[in-house]
RNA sequence: GGGCGCAUAACUCAGCGGUAGAGUGCCACCUUCACACGGUGGAAGUCGUAGGUUCGAAUCCUGCUGCGCCCACCA
């Protein structure tokens, strides 16, 4: 009759995770439970801080989400649960090209395109797309019990996050690290932008090597041979170049060539960077199409000539190919050298193919005029680069410690050879979903200004014929800069703000190694420089150790099927996690992906598992219905359990009998290996010691052997029934506590009933977590004895055919 | 071309120098008043392969085989 939450009443014989918790998912929202004050200046409060990592508004979440969730509102419950000013910041990211492409893939099932809609009209309609999807993620975190700070929740594109990224581009382009020029950069001919390095995916391919005969000019029948994967790029050469101590080409050194099909005549030039051992060792140099090339011709000053356009057609500098399709062309290219008889060797070939990493589409070296963050420059003579910080970042400082410390280990490594080996940050793209970079053309004198407010006039001739770029940054540049944003930066005055002064450096990042280079990385980058300028809350200089975004990352597995597969949605193996939530409850999936969760090691995802837990999860049902039932039937008989008594780790004076004091050692065992292992991310770890605790040590001896001691007729001893219920009952309080990170829902709802409807907090997320001291053992071995001893009488009884009624 | 990871019971995975573990599945018995999403008992692995180190190796080292991943501007 009672089905108010935390009522003990009536508790059905099979745990329905339905039934509670949609409530308490609610209630942990309204009640606004997780939200985190900022503390005063000057406060103590040992914060933990987390940044989620924000979901991109492409989809709804995924189990890798709820993966990645799970162990961090794991740790972050825990850390709660020992005192800490405990604070996890939600977002969702824009995320500009996948989100963009997926608006236009939808448009494209409605018959139309991004042009024809034009660019307000497309931006629009990401917008009410992110409605969708961005409300679908959030509502999902609420469904499986992040206990994130709600109040604080942001969208990479909100205005204040916008301006943040305004003024970090503003700044870097004042300190000369934000520079434009014409480059070769990645470009995918379907999305037309530049992509990143990083979102290039290589795969080796079986291919040709085309020799194709160059003829000499002045020495008719004399060839210079070259070989080329890309021989329609041939028609926007303009040297080749062959290596200097090469002396099977040393004549042709300065002689010009007659560019087959072209007629264009090029020089033969002599570069180091030609390896004599490949192909034919002379290299047909194409700067507008190639980055080797691109250097050659900077290096001898060569002009560079574009012969594709932007959809990887080929342009009117392609002459008789224009209009083509490239690899049109480069079939009838093949086809006109092969007529005209230059057309040499065609060898097998395997080379990495690069592929747009959001479509697919064979990504295309195309020289373009895109922004770029200079990492390796310094902003002031003999300063530091924005790459040496975040090198210095991983590494020992004058004290010893790392300012960032990786979980697995070997991510350091891999972070540092990228770290090392890092290039110039291309960070322009021309898509329409991002944010605009603040820079304006000037049709009159042709210079670009760069702005904190949108200007009117030309910053050096004072033309108002200016117009804004139409780039946008790469989504990285913004979410890079999170760590400080979400916390205030920048500030009008220099100095911290409250929010960073008490959350940053934040404690851990929890995310996956796919975004390493990609986030992890800028946020060390982009972090590490824009705090060195601000000051400690007294006023000294930050040290760099202060200016990491995070302290530790803990690079987490990969979510696979049951078939270890990746899931992906072209394959349709994703497993949605709400689905699954529905059909398991929140806490057996969970407690699946906890129990899995071994650092290092990917999780294939399989249902029978968590059937399995979803079977523990009624197992503590049960033994909860055990509990209420014998607290009322002693109720009935006038014992009641001191409620004072709850809440502290079950101590058992020496004359207690024997169960008491073991099962008191154990839960202290237990406690003390479920810290240490939350401490070091070994949620396996942490899950199978309460698994084992809870159902082998708990429910199949300590339960059945004080069924003996609870004796509530007129005859029994009531201080001795009371001391055994008590003990149960402190046990059992305590063991909800040590299962709540993992299992929230609920030892939240049993928590509740046990106290019957009055806890001693709001939430058990709010109590302390159970601490305990390693044990000497002499107890758990004198129970293990006696366990030996009692399992041999049961397998003598069986093997002698006793009933077991007969006891 | 570099670098990394994994191969343990039918399945999914722990263990990582000292007498082989868990969940699921399987077999037998038990519907006993918390739970059949249960209880009790049980079967099940020459720990990929060949060597080496060690008193002792699934656990450390080396080679091999088979998967998988990351990085890379040799046309």
């Amino acid at each position: 009759m009672n089905d108010q939450p935390g009522s003990r009443a009536e508790l059905p014989r099979q745990y329905d995770p339905a039934s509670i918790e949609e409530r308490w998912a609610q209630f942990w929202v309204s009640e606004g439970l997780f939200d985190v004050k900022t503390p005063p200046p000057g406060a103590d409060a040992h914060a933990f801080t987390v940044l989620l990592p924000p979901p991109n508004v492409t989809g709804n979440l995924h189990m890798g989400h709820m993966f990645e969730h799970t162990e961090t509102d794991i740790l972050v419950r825990w850390r709660r649960m020992l005192g800490h000013l405990t604070l996890w910041v939600p977002g969702t990211d824009h995320a500009g090209i996948a989100t963009q492409m997926l608006v236009e893939r939808q448009l494209a099932t409605e018959g139309t395109t991004r042009q024809a809609l034009g660019r307000a009209a497309f931006v629009e309609r990401v917008w009410q797309w992110r409605a969708h999807y961005g409300g679908a993620i959030l509502s999902s975190m609420k469904r499986i019990g992040d206990t994130v700070d709600w109040s604080r929740e942001y969208f990479t594109m909100d205005d204040n996050l916008s301006h943040a990224v305004r003024e970090a581009f503003v700044r870097l382009h004042e300190q000369g690290l934000i520079y434009r020029g014409a480059y070769i950069v990645n470009w995918c001919p379907r999305c037309q932008t530049a992509i990143s390095d990083l979102e290039v995916e290589h795969e080796e391919q079986r291919g040709k090597l085309w020799e194709i005969r160059y003829p000499v000019v002045g020495a008719p029948s004399e060839f210079l041979t070259v070989a080329t994967t890309r021989p329609e790029t041939m028609l926007g050469d303009v040297a080749v170049a062959v290596n200097p101590l090469d002396e099977r080409y040393t004549h042709l050194h300065g002689k010009m060539l007659t560019l087959p099909l072209v007629g264009r005549e090029i020089p033969v030039i002599v570069d180091d960077w030609v390896k004599s051992d490949f192909g034919t060792g002379a290299v047909k140099v194409t700067p507008a199409h190639d980055p080797n090339d691109f250097a050659i011709g900077q290096r001898h000053n060569l002009p560079s000539i574009t012969v594709m356009d932007e959809t990887g057609h080929m342009n009117v500098e392609a002459g008789a190919y224009a209009g083509l399709d490239r690899y049109v062309a480069r079939k009838k290219v093949l086809e006109d050298l092969e007529a005209q008889g230059l057309l040499g060797a065609a060898r097998d070939h395997v080379n990495a193919i690069g592929y747009c990493a959001r479509c697919q589409t064979v990504v295309e070296p195309r020289l373009s005029t895109q922004w770029f963050v200079a990492v390796n420059k310094p902003a002031r003579e003999g300063g530091p680069t924005i790459a040496s910080l975040a090198i210095a970042a991983v590494q020992p400082d004058a004290s010893g410690q790392k300012p960032i410390r990786f979980t697995p280990e070997n991510n350091e490594k891999v972070y540092l050879d990228w770290m090392t080996n890092i290039y110039d940050w291309c960070i322009s793209r021309q898509l329409w979903w991002g944010h605009r970079i603040p820079a304006w053309h000037c049709a009159t004198c042709r210079k670009i200004t760069v702005a904190r407010e949108d200007p009117t006039a030309c910053a050096h001739c004072g033309s108002a014929e200016i117009t804004q770029e139409t780039d946008v940054l790469d989504t990285w540049f913004s979410s890079g800069l999170l760590p400080v944003t979400v916390f205030g930066w920048p500030t009008p005055d220099g100095l911290p703000t409250p929010d960073l002064t008490a959350f940053y450096p934040t404690s851990l990042l929890v995310t996956g190694f796919d975004i390493l280079f990609f986030w992890v990385a800028r946020m060390i980058m982009l972090g590490c420089w824009f705090m060195q300028d601000i000051p400690m809350p007294n006023g000294s200089q930050r040290p760099l150790a202060e200016t990491v975004p995070f302290r530790e990352v803990y690079i987490h597995a990969l979510v696979r099927d049951a078939d270890r597969q990746k899931m992906s949605k072209t394959k349709g193996n994703v497993i949605d996690p709400v689905t699954i939530v529905e059909k398991y409850g929140t806490d057996a999936v969970r407690f699946t992906l906890a129990s899995m969760a071994s650092p290092g090691t990917d999780i294939a995802f399989n249902e029978a598992r968590t059937e399995g837990y979803r079977a523990f999860a009624n197992k503590i049902w049960n033994a909860a219905r055990f509990i209420f039932m014998n607290v009322e039937r002693a109720r009935e008989a006038g014992i009641t359990v001191d409620a004072g008594m709850l809440g502290h780790m079950p101590s058992v004076p020496p004359y207690a009998p024997i169960e008491a004091r073991w099962i008191a050692a154990r839960i202290h065992s237990v406690a003390h290996e479920v810290n240490t292992a939350l401490g070091e991310y070994r949620f396996h770890e942490a899950a199978n010691t309460v698994y084992q605790f809870f159902w082998g040590d708990f429910c199949d001896w300590y339960l059945e052997i004080v069924k003996l001691r609870l004796d509530f007729s007129e005859t029994a001893d009531k201080a001795y029934t009371r001391a055994a219920l008590t003990m149960l009952l402190q046990t059992f309080e305590t063991a909800l506590r040590l299962l709540s990170p993992i299992m929230p829902f609920l030892t939240e709802e049993l928590w509740h009933a046990l106290f019957n409807g009055e806890p001693p907090a709001k939430s058990i997320a709010l109590s302390r977590y159970p601490q305990g001291d390693p044990q000497t053992g002499t107890v758990e071995a004198a129970f293990a004895l006696l366990q030996e001893l009692i399992v041999a009488v049961r397998g003598l009884r069986k093997d002698l055919g006793v009933e077991e009624k007969l006891s």
